[in-house]
DNA sequence: GGTATCACG
DNA sequence: ACGTACGTGATACCC
């Protein structure tokens, strides 16, 4: 006790200090705390830190009695809830979810060793503290397993011994903030990552933790209806497989659909895989089908209703949180090189939408009662940031006018009049619009378009002729990369390139493809956590009765009080079209329904 | 644990 | 001559 009150008195005067909690599960909602640990710079002498580890709720047979969690966690809140006083951590999204289902809300999280990582080197594939003490300090730290076994057999933490608890809880805490303090000297010598650190990663986190906190309702009776239309739908296809093929066999086995497809039915070989088996991927499957062949087209349909049952319907349901009936995302902020997020347990951000069948699994992403989804879209965000960043006047100037881009890069690439396009020729043009966005190579431009390489060649130099801003644009980027070994987002977000001067021909080109796609996609990225910012900001003094609940790229998803939603409408619209300034307005199309698909 | 496939922006 | 459009995550096999 004397000890804890000691701590208590240096965490209040801390300039800084790192927090971990320790907890008996890793599931967000549910974690509780079994141990908290504090690190600070020791006053007496700023080389060395002083480390605690407070035991609360170790519960295995003898253990010893500990400080009362309830009285801890009161004498604590006062400055757990300052945002005056400043905390690092690592991966605080969890522990603010920790400390969230203790009933208090953690503030003043200034510094998170992952995302100072992250920041610095977006390439780096972890960012896991093991790895960080690692790299950055030359030193191996005790890894989790180590104290708690693996497997089955792996001990929640309130299941091991104080003993060894302690000096493993002391070290991350210890570790963080050494960490801390050489990320943060790094980033304080390169200004604009620091910026990208400081406004937007770090306010961003909070974001994401309420917007996984708050989770989305789905329609599990509906859900259930598609899986047994899908169940049966399937068992007919089977039977007329299995009858075509003449023997029973795994169709969800590509090996064993092989045998059936190349041996027993001895059709043509189009592509191998990698590893050099005859591919039976989708664009295959879809050649040897016009071809007319039955098999084909039956795998193709068998397939893809195997999707969605397996991955959405089944899936789905099961990762509803039994205490609050919504399902939770978790957002990983450390994880896509460009900056963008992903979205994990479930995936919320690969809900269908292409097809009609697909659709119907958006349809059971639903508001509760009283309230509508509303779903907000950046339209055209990449092919805008182009513009801006090639300062291409023919493409600036389309944007200007509100044209339809596609029918727009139609009109130059072909030589006619707008209105004189057709629907094949905005086809084709859009697909050229996706591949400069790509690094597009004529190779890949024709498959897409399914044209001759000659055709598609001759695309792109009309593109270029017409567009000269962004060939110009494309040919600097790649030379700045060359020269410096990275791109940069608007923002200064950046992406090294380790390959950009490879001898090897196909790294080096996969690498300067990267290059032309990374500034785009990252500066879309920096653009919609800039939005979702300020909208957190403006929803924190609204009181407009408002949840932000998903964000996909490009798109934010909210709950709304339904006789709100013309109003938070325009609101949204307002923040997010003005997140950041370009030579070419940022346009959101908005919409509202009871449910995901509706809203669009 | 690696490979193939397919869902999204 | 070669391999070829950017970024993700989940699921099913199969070793």
């Amino acid at each position: 006790m004397a000890q804890f009150n000691r701590w208590l008195e240096r965490l209040k005067t801390a300039k800084l200090f790192a927090i971990d909690t320790e907890t008996t599960s890793l599931d967000t909602l549910q974690a509780k705390i079994v141990g908290l640990c504090f690190a600070v710079e020791n006053p007496e002498d700023k080389n060395s830190h002083l480390a605690c580890y407070i035991p609360l709720t170790h519960d295995y047979e003898d253990a010893p009695k500990q400080l009362d969690l309830t009285m801890v966690l009161e004498q604590l809140t006062p400055i757990l809830e300052d945002e005056n006083i400043l905390k690092c951590g690592q991966n605080l999204k969890y522990d603010w979810h920790v400390l969230q289902n203790h009933g208090i809300s953690l503030k003043g999280m200034q510094f998170d060793t992952m995302l100072e990582s992250y920041t610095l080197n977006s390439v780096a594939t972890r960012h896991n503290m093991d790895d960080l003490a690692l790299k950055y300090l030359n030193h191996r730290t005790t890894h989790f397993e180590e104290i708690a076994g693996k497997g089955k057999k792996q001990l929640t933490f309130n299941q091991i011994e104080i003993k060894t608890a302690a000096p493993y809880a002391a070290e991350d805490a210890d570790i963080t903030l050494q960490l801390h303090k050489t990320l943060w000297q790094q980033l304080e010598a390169e200004p604009k990552l620091k910026a990208v650190f400081t406004d937007i990663e770090m306010p961003l986190m909070p974001v994401l933790a309420h917007m996984e906190r708050n989770g989305i309702l789905l329609d599990t009776d509906m859900l259930a209806k598609q899986s047994e239309e899908i169940t049966l739908k399937l068992a007919e296809l089977e039977q007329k497989a299995h009858l075509i093929a003449g023997s029973d066999f795994n169709l969800n086995s590509s090996k064993q659909l092989q045998v059936v497809l190349f041996e027993t039915l001895e059709l043509p070989i189009l592509k191998k895989t990698p590893k050099g088996q005859p591919s039976t991927a989708e664009p295959v499957l879809a050649e040897l089908a016009e071809q007319g062949h039955e098999m084909p087209i039956l795998i193709l349909e068998y397939r893809s209703l195997a999707k969605l049952k397996s991955t959405y319907t089944d899936a789905l349901p099961k990762q509803i949180d039994p205490q609050t009936g919504r399902v939770h995302t978790s957002y990983q902020q450390a994880v896509a090189s460009t900056g963008r997020l992903s979205s994990t347990d479930p995936n919320l951000q690969n809900i269908p939408i292409r097809t009609a069948e697909g659709r119907r699994i958006r349809q059971a992403f639903i508001a509760r009662d009283g309230y509508q989804l509303v779903a907000a879209d950046y339209s055209q965000i990449e092919l805008r940031i182009m513009a801006h960043l090639s300062g291409d006047e023919g493409l600036l100037n389309a944007f200007a006018q509100g044209l339809d881009i596609h029918q727009a890069t139609a009109a130059e690439i072909f030589g006619i009049e707008l209105d004189q396009v057709t629907t094949e020729q905005r086809r084709s043009a859009k697909a050229v619009n996706f591949g400069l966005i790509y690094g597009m190579s004529a190779f890949g431009l024709a498959k897409q378009l399914n044209v001759s390489r000659g055709t598609a060649q001759e695309y792109i130099n009309l593109y270029f002729a017409r567009y000269p801003g962004v060939l110009q644009y494309m040919e600097n980027t790649k030379e700045h990369a060359k020269e410096a070994g990275y791109v940069e987002t608007l923002k200064g977000r950046r992406l090294y390139l380790p390959d950009i001067n490879a001898r090897n021909g196909q790294l080096r080109q996969y690498a300067e493809r990267t290059a032309i796609n990374a500034p785009m996609q990252g500066t879309a990225a920096d653009i919609i956590k800039m939005a979702m910012i300020q909208i957190e900001a403006w929803l924190n003094c609204t009181e407009f009765d408002i949840q932000m609940l998903m964000q996909v790229h490009d798109e934010l998803v909210f709950e709304v009080a339904e006789n709100q939603v013309e109003a938070v409408k325009k609101e949204i619209k307002t923040i997010m079209e003005s997140a950041l300034t370009l030579k070419v307005p940022l346009i959101v199309e908005i919409g509202q329904g009871k449910n995901w698909d509706e809203a669009h």
